[in-house]
DNA sequence: CATTTTTATATAGCTTGCTATCTAATGGAG
DNA sequence: CTCCATTAGATAGCAAGCTATATAAAAATG
């Protein structure tokens, strides 16, 4: 079929994906965190509060996902939930102090594997690859939510 | 924790992938086909063969989830496996007639994809992109497989 | 040639995604 | 105020990833 799948878009950005996150699991297993949960962490660290449809926006994914990914993450004791009283649908979320304590570990993981994924490209080159993937993302998302 | 996720590459990386796999899913299902199927489809279409093994290198995943995906393509009819008996361990496998009859309308979904997502991208940039992914990709594996 | 190591595949069990659907609560329109 | 539409969340069930481990065959080693 002569097809290369290195100069596919779709082919090399899953790829990236998952090497992304298996470097991230990798530094971050030891602290019983994993990758799916990082969107959670960075909105809530310092003591924030969101509902889980707030969180959900936040991390561009489907509502039930993070639902599983919150009941995961309270079975490890890293959130809390609480139901708002001024609307009996909506639960807030926030961090555990056994989850604000690692924030900043994470944080320092999170850093070093963007660092090492980018170590062969240029300042230029990665402010230029972020900005491509925006646009990226802005096409496809556009596909994805028409029809 | 002022940390802005669309300036994280692994991030938007994750998002973009999963906004890959939403649209080309969308064009396949009508084929019955998913988008984790794609490697083995081009990998084989054309009556070629190939065992799991040398599949799971080519598709770069791991091998239960070569083994899982086979599973699924053969319960529905797109593959056919047989022994190897030059080495009883080896299985062969094959897409089946009605496969290959899916396989042109899956690359021209997958050249839509990869041409609509790549829309606001000039010709130049399309190529540093699939560079620097490239980059991205060997820094990471290099991390990944490395202690 | 017997034993050990390597290779190919299978299986179990988990996470992170998804769609589809259900329930409960809120908000608006008559 | 009642009824309908909208919104928040939960649940079921599946795909596609992963690690760890088991089994069987082949290859290598002593």
């Amino acid at each position: 079929m002569d097809f290369d799948r290195h100069q596919s878009a779709g082919y090399m950005t899953n790829w990236a994906a998952r090497l992304f996150a298996k470097s991230i699991d990798k530094r971050l297993s030891s602290l019983d965190v994993a990758s799916g949960q990082l969107p959670i962490f960075f909105a809530l660290a310092g003591g924030r509060q969101a509902t889980q449809a707030e969180l959900t926006k936040i991390a561009a994914i489907e509502q039930p996902t993070m639902a599983a990914t919150l009941n995961r993450m309270e079975k490890a004791g890293l959130i809390a939930r609480r139901p708002d009283d001024t609307d009996r649908r909506r639960t807030i979320v926030q961090l555990t102090r056994k989850a604000e304590e690692k924030a900043q570990a994470i944080r320092q993981a999170v850093e070093t594997v963007n660092g090492l994924a980018l170590a062969s490209l240029s300042d230029a080159e990665r402010i230029a690859f972020l900005d491509m993937l925006g646009r990226i993302c802005v096409s496809l998302a556009d596909d994805v939510t028409s029809g």
